[in-house]
DNA sequence: CGGAAATGATTTACAGGTAAAACACATGCT
DNA sequence: AGCATGTGTTTTACCTGTAAATCATTTCCG
C-alpha cells in the first residue's frame, strides 16, 4: 500500500459506495493510479492504504491527551504494560510487550525512572535481569490518563454508527488474527 | 487506542467471535484491561487498537519487496506521487501528497537526487520555488517495484476471502472519509 | 571444575524525523 | 520606488529509534 499515501489535489473521479460523504483520499489516490496503469490491481490498496491512513490520523488525534500529560505514546505503552499486568515485567518483557526492541525499552526506562514513574530492583538469583514495576505516581498517572484516552477514542470513532463499529472491529479481528499466524511465512 | 499495544504472555480470555483462529493479540490485551478496571469502555480500544496493530504487521511485511529496490517507503510514497500525478511538483506539494512535513521532504529529495532518481528544476517565474520530476531511471524503478508491491500485498491480505476483503474496503473507506472531514473539530 | 556458548541488558554509531529559525524571493500597500 | 509582510524552501538543533557491538552473568557440558 505504500505507493498509495498522498492527497491528490484534483480529484481523479472516484465514484462514492453509499453515497454520503465524497471519496477518501484514498480512492482518490487509487484514481490516480489507475489512470496511469489501468492493468493493475488496485484492490489491495484501498484496504492496506486506508489501514495506513486510518492509523496515523487516529493517533495524530490521539496525541492530545497524552501530551498533556507529558508522555509519548510508546512511553505510555509502556507504563500501561506494567499497569494491566499487574505485575512486575523485565526490560526483554516489556519489550516484547509493547513490541519494540530492547535498546528503545532500555532508554525510555532511563526517562520514565527519572521522572520517577517507574522503579527498577535487580532479580536476587539472577543478576542479569531487572525488574521493573510502577510506582504509585506511575500508577496513578496511567489511572487518570486511560479514562480520558478511552473517552476521547470514543469520541472520534462516533462517526461511525454503533454497527457499523462492530462489523469493523470484527473484521479487523480476523484479519489480525490470521496475519499475526501466517507472518514469516511470506517472503517475497 | 495506545494502552492496548502489546502482546500478553498469559492469554486472558478473549472468546473468538467467529470460531476459527483464537483471539488476537489486541483481544488479549483488552481482557488484561477489562480485568484490572472492569468498569471502563475498553470499546474503542478493540477497533483503534486493530487498525495500528495491523498497519505495523503490514508495514513491516511490506517493507520486503521495497527494501529490496534500496527504497525507504517514504522515499517510495515520494517517487509514487510523482508518477502517479504524471508531472512536476513542487516541494511543498510533495509534502502535502505526502503527508510529511517540508524538512523531511527536502532531505529526501536531497537522497534521490544524487541518486539520479528525479531531478529539480527552479521555476521561471518565481525563483523560489522547485519543479522536482521523475528522471527516466526514476520512473522507472516505480514502474518495476509498483507490481511487485500489490502482488505482494495482494498476496498478504488473502488470508482473508475476497467479500470480506470488499466489506473491510468499504468499511475503512467510510471511517476514513468521515475522519479525513472531522479531523480538527476535536479538541479533547 | 573450567571454558564455550547463550542470554539479558546496555552502549555506540548512525539514520531519519520534527519544530523552529533562517533565507530568499515575491507581493501588496502607500 | 520602498518597506512590511507573506510564502516556498532549506538549515539547524535536537530527539528517538534501530542494528550491531559490548558487557556481565549464567548455563551447558566435557
Amino acid at each position: 500500500m505504500t505507493p498509495m499515501q498522498g492527497r491528490p489535489t484534483e480529484g481523479a473521479g472516484a465514484a462514492g459506495t453509499g453515497g454520503a460523504s465524497r471519496g477518501d483520499t484514498v480512492a482518490a489516490v487509487v484514481g490516480q493510479w489507475q489512470a496511469v496503469h489501468p492493468e493493475l490491481d488496485t484492490g489491495p490498496m484501498e484496504i492496506i492504504g486506508r489501514v495506513n491512513r486510518c492509523a496515523a490520523l487516529l493517533q495524530q488525534a490521539e496525541d492530545a491527551p497524552l501530551r498533556r500529560a507529558g508522555l509519548s505514546r510508546p512511553e505510555f505503552d509502556l507504563l500501561g504494560a506494567l499497569r494491566r499486568t499487574g505485575h512486575e515485567l523485565t526490560p526483554s518483557e516489556l519489550a516484547r510487550e509493547t513490541f519494540s526492541s530492547g535498546a528503545a525499552v532500555t532508554k525510555r526506562l532511563k526517562q520514565l525512572t527519572e521522572r520517577g514513574l517507574v522503579e527498577r530492583r535487580g532479580d536476587t538469583r539472577d543478576r542479569r535481569v531487572a525488574h521493573v514495576r510502577l510506582t504509585d505516581a506511575g500508577r496513578d498517572l496511567v489511572d487518570a490518563i486511560l479514562p480520558e484516552q478511552l473517552a476521547y477514542e470514543s469520541a472520534v470513532l462516533e462517526v461511525l454508527d454503533p454497527p457499523s463499529q462492530g462489523e469493523l472491529s470484527a473484521l479487523l479481528a480476523e484479519l489480525l488474527g490470521r496475519l499475526e499466524g501466517h507472518m514469516g511465512a511470506l517472503r517475497a
